[in-house]
DNA sequence: CACAATCTTGACAAAAAAATAATGTTTTGA
DNA sequence: TCAAAACATTATTTTTTTGTCAAGATTGTG
């Protein structure tokens, strides 16, 4: 179970938005810039948040990109569903093997594990906003472990 | 964030050989009846689960495979860390765009977020083994829920 | 012992995902 | 008005993931 890369590019582009004071914008350079990634796949993913309604745009010189709402209303699981495109709801017709349809069809004893583990983190997401990213990675850490209920004991650090 | 092929079938087929009494074994063609997938597909998963040491198998007529050891002592964790090759602790390695390394080494705001639904995954799976996946539909989900401390007001069905 | 059933393993092909390229449209400002 | 800067959209290429194939190795049976 892992996150997809246009998950983890669009939710870091949308934090540099999340940055940003009232008025300012970013160009599909500045935003590759910043990510490390580049403009052709940066204008890609804005392009797709931009569909879905999370940023708005100008052309034209001096134009750029700006959060459509204020981070603090922007939860991360909308945010994710729109990346992922929502791939709990085709789950069973995405793995039928060889067949048309899955042969667990009728009565499966993995499926609840499936769509239960999407609930739990569906549900940890949906505690958390764009605006609560952007501080330093220790807050958002105690952040997150607060708002999630769980205490660990090692500090985080890079993978 | 979602379920792989791997992790999908791979899981699938070890709940087939969860299934079988003591001293009962499947073959590769069983397996692959059983679970909807070509032999080939099944034989590069059993091998993957064989070699992580999960399932143990006998060559020659009258061979097949069975479970290293008693399915109530295997966790779902483990086994989802091996068909998903440990995604977590790649992760930053993963994501660096175009560059070699990830521009938010030193201080990442969403780096919590990620170790943080990875720990919430692991441990929900951590309370699960083989044998709790063997009954009904109905009953996997019920016993989901109340390991997992979650309520739900509808009834699982097929997504 | 020979043969058939079975697992083992590495190479290869097909499909999906990700990234890039190309082309077009809009806006600003000299 | 025209050129430059910027977004918009679709097509193409590249990479990764999945799945298949084929040749080899092992074991049981008559």
């Amino acid at each position: 179970m892992k996150i997809s890369a246009q998950e983890e590019y669009g939710l870091r582009c949308l934090v540099q938005l999340a940055n940003l004071q009232e008025g300012e914008s970013l160009t599909l350079p500045q935003i590759a810039e910043r990510e490390g990634i580049s403009t052709a796949n940066a204008g890609k993913l804005m392009w797709l948040l931009n569909k879905a309604g999370f940023v708005n745009s100008t052309r034209g010189t001096k134009g750029g990109y700006f959060l459509a709402r204020p981070a603090g209303e922007i939860y991360l699981n909308e945010i994710i569903k729109v990346l992922d495109e929502d791939v709990l709801s085709s789950h069973c017709d995405g793995y039928t093997g060889v067949l048309d349809t899955c042969v667990h069809t009728g009565d499966c004893g993995i499926r609840p594990v499936i769509v239960g583990l999407h609930e739990i983190v569906e549900n940890a997401l949906s505690r958390i906003t764009l605006s609560q990213l952007v501080g330093s990675e220790k807050s958002v850490d105690a952040m997150f472990h607060q708002i999630q209920g769980i205490h660990r004991t090692i500090e985080p650090q890079r993978l």
